[in-house]
DNA sequence: CAGAGTACGTACCGATCGGTAACATTGTCA
DNA sequence: TGACAATGTTACCGATCGGTACGTACTCTG
């Protein structure tokens, strides 16, 4: 076993730079010679992992997507039985977060905008993921008595999406500085 | 001058086209071959009426913000000296819109998205635009008396970037569809 | 009807795209 | 030491990318 901080797999040097690259850039803007230059290994060694770009691609949303409930559920543990104070813990970090310079918003929104034909491996996974979120959102609303659940989460939802792009959009002092202020008036008119 | 339904110049047809294409298949997946057949031109007529590729995007994302703020700005010859009743005009349009199968979301922003480098010409105009698109919501919110004008125009801001995207991910019924009750919730606490 | 612009098309450029075939090299474990 | 799996090396494929040199057909004017 070698050191996390130095993968020798080629299959794991090139997802975590695909990561990187297709977060950063965009997808369609980064090449496959890119990515294994830039990881350090070949064309072959890549296509022997992954079938295809469009594979590679749909593997960094699966991360993404992991990646991205991990940190919105890890607040929760600061606030047992309190699902408004933990969706209000990650809503705070993310209005910080997304009012930052460089901020590149969330990689499944911006995967559903670079692909838009509802066939493609990146649509499906990342529609996937926000049909979980808008689940896990209504639940949330749900345990913390909102008269209609499914509208609050709705509002929310919105208001995160807003803060994603908005974050890309406008870098410091963005709109998404008022999410948290937004995301309480929406709360405390539904309880 | 011919008549305005089969414009004659090619240039037009260009622009049409590269238009449509553009906003339906996204920016990046749409090459200049496919434009030029689709307008049923040549290449060297787009490359004379349009620097390059990039100018061709920059004219695209000028005439998507003339569209845009015509949309935008429509509904307040009904409504005079009613900023609030204007704003919810273009918010309940956009919340029908937005939660009907195939929408693909606002043309500006998917260019953010697109185009993250901030020293490209797409990114630039989309955000100018943008920029446009605040300063007017907080025009708007000021004159309706918002307490906290600023403040009020950035929650509307998100809410309607996160109907833009959202609409993309979720076709049919998603969240956009509560769009209008949460702009009047945000305007009510606000005044 | 001649001639000048203007508007357009034919055919092509080098570069890069995603993807592959064939073979050499390395590290690991028995 | 020998065998096997993983990776690297090199060279290549057809397709498509954005972009252009150059020839041709209009149309307007005198």
């Amino acid at each position: 076993m070698r050191s996390k901080s130095a993968p020798r797999r080629a299959a794991d040097r090139i997802r975590e730079t695909a990561f990187d690259l297709f977060y950063r850039e965009g997808i369609r803007a980064v090449g496959v010679e890119e990515i294994v230059s830039q990881a350090g290994v070949t064309k072959p060694s890549l296509y022997r992992a992954f079938e295809s770009k469009d594979e590679l691609i749909a593997a960094y949303l699966r991360d993404y997507n992991q990646r991205f409930f991990q940190r919105f559920e890890a607040p929760a543990a600061d606030h047992p039985d309190d699902p408004k104070a933990q969706l209000l813990a990650y809503v705070d970090r993310l209005a910080v977060r997304a009012s930052r310079d460089g901020y590149r918003g969330c990689g499944l929104t911006n995967a559903v905008i670079e692909y838009p034909d509802g066939d493609h491996p990146a649509h499906q996974v990342a529609v996937e993921s926000k049909q979980q979120l808008r689940d896990r959102l209504h639940e949330m609303c749900s345990s913390m008595g909102a008269r209609n659940s499914d509208e609050l989460a709705d509002g929310i939802l919105l208001l995160l999406e807003g803060s994603y792009v908005s974050g890309q959009t406008f870098g410091e002092g963005g709109p998404a500085r008022v999410l948290g202020t937004m995301v309480r008036r929406l709360i405390d008119a539904s309880t």
